[in-house]
DNA sequence: GTGGAAAATGATACGCGTAACAATAGACGC
DNA sequence: GCGTCTATTGTTACGCGTATCATTTTCCAC
């Protein structure tokens, strides 16, 4: 592999030269430029950021860790940070933790050896360990998706309370009485915020809420579904923490003869696909999730580039809430 | 941030014995060992890749170039790659390309600057502009998803041809006589083959093969779906080139009051989420796509660890055939 | 205790690019 | 022609870890 003293000896100048010429083109006379640029060409000279690196203490890489590949938002967040870091000339290093957080441990400590100059960290839980992990070595992160109560870190979010109140109350202003929530596992943070926010709104509706724990998947959505359907009083309307607690609780109510949205309604959490022939298509609560991916790299690289200092931020950003075809009027107002 | 010397300093021996204890723990006596651990505990030392990979010209990382993020199967590649690197230890470098020529150049030239050991590549068309300049570069890249026969190069793919083949007959077999195929672009090699695998079944059996060319998108689907359903003989099948374009047939199929499969049978290509409730399921070929992207991740480190060594292997893995809701008889047998 | 081999440890230099400083060349005024 | 300033180019050393060779220590046999 040419090296830039090759490139030098070549060019008949010093090897510092041939750096300015790549690094500083006007600190150096057009001819010697041009006879520097002409060695590169017929060296086929290319850079080698191991040594810009060690020398210069940044890689210019930044690190991507998301806890659920499978997660269809997920596919957002690589889309929106390999972007958008690419606008901005770094690369990413990406790692899939599988919701693990001892997973997510190890990447952590990969993406720091290889000397990332931040991380982007989707993570598993929304406990301080991973942060505080980076932070102790001295290592820039940016969490997206999650809030981080217990940590000066600078987040990228959205209300999930708010969002899952706004989904309660289209069905309360639909007519609809008795709903009930799927959520996810209540040891993640967003599945506890959405079953808030509709909690909220039920009471504020002076109605009794009613909230199932189960876990963020289709299977998980079928079971819940399957069980609350099959009980005397069942719900006309279903909110669910989830796209795929939605999925499977419209496989469910498939399965067991209930019509949507004519005997159920249901809404979803990140509807993501919206190629997707989905007879009726969910209506739902929408996070801007490749937007949020995008703003978090921003964030991160202005941290890395010094253009941002001080305390942690934490930018919040809107949800919307599309109305389709899985949401009607309960049956006793039709 | 701490070095091999500050450890080296701190448990009074030389840098290199802190190298050893890291790298080749029995070359050293047990008291120095752990006087060093000790020190790398205290010092909470993490070691320097980049120094590593300067000495060592290893940086422990692949490059993952991807065309296009936007459809379903890349997640299931950076799914299989990243998880098969990490089984062996290697970090994954990700970039995607939009599906432009000249940015997978970009691409591939930022994973060679930052001296990635091998590069694993999902091209945008199979011309082999791309892979010369890798291997130009003395870069180890393996092809993933396409045939690249102007190169001696390592490939990981499907055989198109032979599946596409398989709809058509599944088709056939139903009793159907008139079958379109709705393609993607013809200069893309899987479309192309796909669309040959079409006419070959098609010729067998006797008949004209009618193909129509697009894009891989679900609008493409849509419109040359509803130009073929317009027409006065229109078919009673179509086999479709990508489950996007299958996706469009669907709904120009519903907006023309065509039933599926009563009316019309449809068969796809990579029907990959499995857990959406699409009514009906797409019938079709299923390509391996998560073994195919751990297979490439495999024959690549065991190029770049010279475990295998000699021309370019092309590994060519079984597609399944599903058949599911979306085809039946044609109407007249009904 | 001594010789000799083996084990353990250390010193040096290198990989590649660049910051900091040094040196040289050219331009200009007088 | 000489001094001075600026533009250009060069030299040196460094960042971090490790291969290589050199040195020291340990161990064993006799």
């Amino acid at each position: 592999m040419t090296t830039i003293r090759d490139v030098a000896r070549h060019a008949r100048v010093a090897p510092m030269t041939v750096s300015r010429v790549l690094n500083n083109p006007d600190s150096v006379s057009d001819a010697t430029r041009v006879r520097v640029e002409t060695a590169i060409d017929e060296l086929s000279y290319i850079p080698n950021m191991i040594g810009q690196a060690l020398r210069n203490k940044l890689t210019g890489a930044i690190g991507l860790v998301v806890s659920d590949i499978t997660n269809p938002f997920a596919i957002q967040q690589i889309t929106g940070v390999s972007s958008a870091a690419r606008d901005r000339g770094f690369s990413v290093v990406f790692a899939q933790t599988e919701a693990s957080p001892d997973e997510e441990l190890r990447q952590l400590r990969s993406m720091i050896e290889r000397r990332v100059d931040g991380i982007i960290l989707s993570p598993v839980f929304n406990t301080p360990d991973s942060v505080d992990f980076v932070t102790s070595a001295k290592g820039t992160v940016v969490v997206l998706g999650y809030p981080m109560p217990d940590n000066d870190v600078d987040v990228v979010r959205c209300d999930s309370r708010a969002a899952a109140s706004e989904a309660t109350e289209h069905l309360l202003a639909l007519g609809h009485r008795r709903i009930s929530m799927l959520s996810g596992p209540p040891e993640i943070v967003t599945a506890r915020e959405r079953s808030e926010g509709y909690k909220n709104a039920m009471r504020r509706a002076g109605l009794v809420p009613d909230v199932r724990y189960g876990a963020f998947t289709v299977a998980s959505g079928f079971e819940m579904a399957t069980k609350i359907l099959a009980s005397e009083s069942r719900p006309t309307a279903l909110v669910t923490a989830s796209n795929f607690i939605a999925l499977g609780a419209a496989q469910a109510a498939q399965r067991a003869g209930v019509s949507i949205p004519a005997d159920l309604s249901i809404t979803t959490f990140d509807n993501s696909r919206t190629d997707v022939v989905l007879d009726p298509f969910f209506t739902g609560v929408i996070q801007p999730v490749t937007n949020m991916a995008t703003a978090a790299t921003t964030l991160l690289i202005d941290r890395i580039e010094h253009r941002l200092v001080g305390p942690g931020r934490e930018i919040v950003m809107p949800t919307t809430f599309e109305v389709h075809g899985s949401t009607a009027p309960p049956p006793e107002f039709l």
